[in-house]
DNA sequence: ATCACTTAAAGTGTCGACAATCTTGCTACT
DNA sequence: AGTAGCAAGATTGTCGACACTTTAAGTGAT
């Protein structure tokens, strides 16, 4: 997230960042109609921009179209945020395989310093937003296996239907304690190079997350 | 690709099949641009609608885009064949691991009944277009993963570009006669309902496919 | 009262024109 | 001769208007 900003440069970028923003916070509720009509008047460009926006939110799956009816921002469900999972689960553990074979030793030493730099602040009991830690945990091992496909498949894709789950289903942010020893083993596979142990470590990393989250509901 | 059929009715929709097509079989080369104007007069709709099946195309990862620049088709290159399949290779192990706890009976009978037509087929000697076969295989494998995720991911996007590198770089078909086994044995694993063994055999089916096509490079 | 049909209203799909941006070839200057 | 700057052309981005489809209300008949 400190790393890697997306630069709007047409109207239709910006309509799009906004909208996804909207959406993703639970502005716009989940479900709801989204009229091109109605959203080129509040975002005060044509109607043009703003289908090529509800187009890109599609391709994103945060959004359903039907042939001249409409679109509506998807409906959140327990056996969507599943579903979601597993997909997550498969292809961060793929990333995380790719990442102890791709990384650069520059780039893991980084995330150690960034794992450590985390621990502390959570023993020394100060109050900091955790999710931030945990995006960045992920983004940098994501971006580690060097997979162009695996990197915007995730992080222009999956992550944003992620953390929609997350807002509105009111999860702050993951589990703070243990998630960290998690996330510390995994950096050691890496480091060691170890690709099978680190997609196993992930992989469960994921899971265990899933299981949290269905404690939950 | 016998039971699901994609049913265009905006006139976007037909441009976008078409352009898929023509990009995948390669009538339009790899890594030339797409002029919207030129398409516009070729294909005889507006701009806006091959603006919309540009759109289409790049979240399909078949175009890339860039603002006040325009689309050109994605090039091939080894590089991007191996993370596609990296890509493949988790989606598509998951997919067989999900198929191994979700397939009904009767749609695991129907895939050995499948399996056992094919391998009669090629036993007679009897010439068959290899590829419909195999992609029939991993389309019924994705679909009992009912996973709706896995399964747009996977048939929508990465199925085409697959297929653009095999026309393309010109493999006709899948390795007919070892593959044959390696399906049967992911078959008979989801049978058993072993969700474990079903994805570590269609992860090996793929690492085995991508090796084979390394070689003829 | 219910159901089928008609029709008006609202919304999406498509179009052509204008505005903004990038590209290319030329000019002028060092 | 080489380079920086400029101008003309071509291409993409954006807009408002029109065409078509869907939806829903309303009318009338059984």
């Amino acid at each position: 997230m400190t790393f890697f900003t997306e630069q709007p440069v047409t109207a239709a970028d910006t309509t799009f960042f906004q909208l996804r923003k909207d959406i993703v916070e639970g502005d716009i509720v989940a479900g709801s109609k989204l009229s091109e009509t109605q959203l080129s008047t509040k975002y005060e460009v044509s109607r043009a921009v703003i289908r090529e926006a509800i187009n890109r939110l599609e391709a994103s799956n945060l959004v359903e179209r039907k042939a001249n009816v409409g679109a509506r921002v998807v409906s959140l469900s327990p056996q969507g945020l599943i579903e979601l999972y597993q997909v997550r689960e498969a292809l961060e553990g793929m990333g995380a395989r790719l990442a102890a074979k791709n990384m650069s030793a520059d780039e893991i030493a980084d995330l150690q310093q960034l794992l450590d730099s985390h621990s502390k602040k959570v023993e020394s009991g100060e109050s900091y937003y955790q999710e931030a830690g945990d995006v960045d945990f992920h983004y940098r091992i994501i971006l580690g296996s060097k997979n162009q496909h695996l990197i915007s498949t995730l992080i222009d894709g999956i992550y944003h239907l992620v953390r929609m789950y997350r807002v509105q289903l009111g999860m702050a942010g993951p589990r703070v304690t243990t998630a960290f020893d998690e996330h510390k083993h995994v950096v050691r596979a890496i480091a060691n190079r170890d690709a099978e142990l680190a997609e196993m470590l992930m992989r469960r990393h994921i899971t265990y997350s899933m299981k949290n989250i269905e404690t939950k509901l």
